[in-house]
DNA sequence: ACATGTGAACTGCTTCACAGCG
DNA sequence: CGCTGTGAAGCAGTTCACATGT
């Protein structure tokens, strides 16, 4: 978050931000912003505050953003597509370098740079030409399996659309992305509003 | 995720489930799963576990969900088409009700039983015929000025997909779903892994 | 014997408040 | 003087451990 604040910054030429500025932008603390920056190192300073080109090149040295990510992208339903014709992937850093769907009428379709390909290339490209990161946007049935062919292959990053829980080993880290969920919760704010 | 699980158990006949099953299954504990459901009341019986069903229904009536929701979807892009088509909200108590766009392209089209609509009509129908909740699939530029506007209609609820920090006031709740920002998460989990 | 519900202990995160430095 | 960096205090969420009920 804090880096997305601070690209907007720098878009506006903006040289020093305070940890107040910081936080109420981003619906914080100015304690907070001091917290969160010190547990990484000591980035401003005193009755100045934090330079705004120094501190973005900080956040994204330490979020690992000085290098690009290889990203697959198993599934070419709705999602998938979504995902694969996505701009905003590349400027952050993340290539898409390929896409898999198991259905014969997807398997050959042209999506700009990207051919979808068969999933039962998937291993074999995993070890042969291996991504960082595998995003998964298939269905709930086959989405452990699929884990466990990913892990198996080496993979220690996931991005899952799946609703179901999933389960690795814990040196992988899958993160998920659930939408019924998060319709849920606002339905439960909704619910106890008063 | 609790309601994830035990619909699963439900469909597979499960009658009851104990904490410790509950926790495995969704990669906590049993005395986690307990003091979260003790926060709602005493589902269980001891010595057997929770009642699969009861505990389901207990938890849909927590999240409000006995009735359903409707929820308008605005920006007729590649995200707001996924969702608009996903199948997985109606199944879940959210019906998508209207879906708008700015672009004259776009507006008019046919998706399904939905008509893509002008996002200047969007101001009326909020008070006309509101729903209860609005998706934005909107560029950042537009999305606080579009915040703005839906809280002005009454709208209590937002889940925003835009890679942007939106501000309304404390009887709004905003959910984003950011995947620029999960992708980051695991290029910091791929960086300091060792 | 089994598994819940819950005070008590513990752990980690947030907020406070101020010394220290530009 | 302004704003950071940080111990200390405060708060919230997690884990422990056991009394309690079936």
């Amino acid at each position: 978050m804090y880096l997305r604040l601070l690209e907007r910054c720098e878009a506006n030429g903006q040289l020093t931000i305070s940890s107040d500025d910081l936080a109420k932008q981003g619906g914080t603390t100015s304690a907070q912003v001091r917290k969160d920056l010190s547990f990484f190192g000591s980035f401003g300073k005193r009755g100045l505050g934090y330079s705004v080109p120094e501190l973005a090149a900080e956040v994204r040295e330490i979020l690992g953003l000085r290098r690009r990510w290889r990203v697959s992208i198993v599934g070419a339903g709705k999602i998938g597509a979504a995902l694969a014709q996505y701009r905003g992937f590349g400027q952050r850093g993340f290539d898409i370098v390929a896409v898999y769907d198991s259905s014969p009428e997807k398997i050959g379709l042209q999506w700009g740079e990207l051919t979808v390909r068969d999933v039962n290339a998937l291993d074999g490209d995993l070890t042969a030409d291996a991504p960082d990161i595998v995003v998964l946007a298939i269905p709930s049935e086959n989405a452990q399996a699929l884990v466990d062919r990913v892990v198996a292959a080496g993979i220690h990053a996931i991005l899952s659309f799946v609703p179901a829980q999933l389960h690795a080993p814990a040196d992988v880290s899958i993160k998920t992305v659930n939408m019924a969920m998060e319709l849920e919760g606002l339905s439960y704010w909704l619910s106890n509003r008063d």
